[in-house]
DNA sequence: GAGTCGTAGTCTACTTTGCATACTTCGAAG
DNA sequence: CTTCGAAGTATGCAAAGTAGACTACGACTC
């Protein structure tokens, strides 16, 4: 099973502070205002279908909910089990590796 | 200035795990066994060659420590400022996007 | 003292991931 | 029926990660 790796962490962990409302743009939007990074929607289509061929990630076309101003129906984004495992996996690695540092990482005594 | 990314990360984390012992084979080492991910002698050294091209991370060559069994002088390897820098500000957003949900990255009530 | 063994480091080609740009689709506004 | 804006798609290149073979060199063995 493949790992995920930074930037896919990212949007798994951002499809998941969404809940219920996970589309690809509020995602984006997310990931620019809180992972101090530029998203383009190139970039994150690219990874978000990267995620799915990996069964972390899957998604609906939302079919009834009338979009304001026209375009594809939009995507609803959902975490599966194997993303979330992996996704667990991988921030127990970076606490370890954070951890004792006096770096941000696993905060409590933190800044 | 640029970011770092999850494998360089680790890296510099696992370089300032090792304190004043750190040489590349620890690091590895360090990593094989703590990161769960394959290290191979290749990919090391090239993320090395970056960090120190980005200037995240400096080395000397030891020169009276005499190895046990040949081979070339040994890397010590150290972590610059800016690349403090770097990887604490990738903690904290990776902090910042752990909190909340019940995985392991921003532990505390965690697990 | 020449051959081989093991450790440390280097080189190079290849794959995967990240990023940007330009393009398509479709509904509403005008 | 043209324009605009929102959502998604396609394509190509650049950067990072990975593997495997190669070099260098001291020590050990004969």
């Amino acid at each position: 099973m493949p790992k995920v790796r930074d930037f896919e962490l990212l949007v798994i962990l951002a499809i998941l502070r969404q809940g219920d409302q996970s589309y690809a743009n509020r995602v984006r939007e997310d990931l620019e205002a809180n992972a101090e990074r530029r998203v383009t929607r190139g970039a994150l289509y690219r990874t978000l279908d990267r995620l799915e061929v990996k069964g972390f990630i899957r998604w609906e076309l939302e079919p009834s909910e009338v979009p304001e101003r026209g375009g594809h129906p939009m995507r609803r984004l959902e975490v599966t089990a194997d993303g979330l495992a992996a996704a667990r996996s991988q921030g127990l690695v970076l606490q370890r590796f954070f951890a004792g540092l006096e770096l941000g990482g696993t905060g409590r005594s933190g800044e």
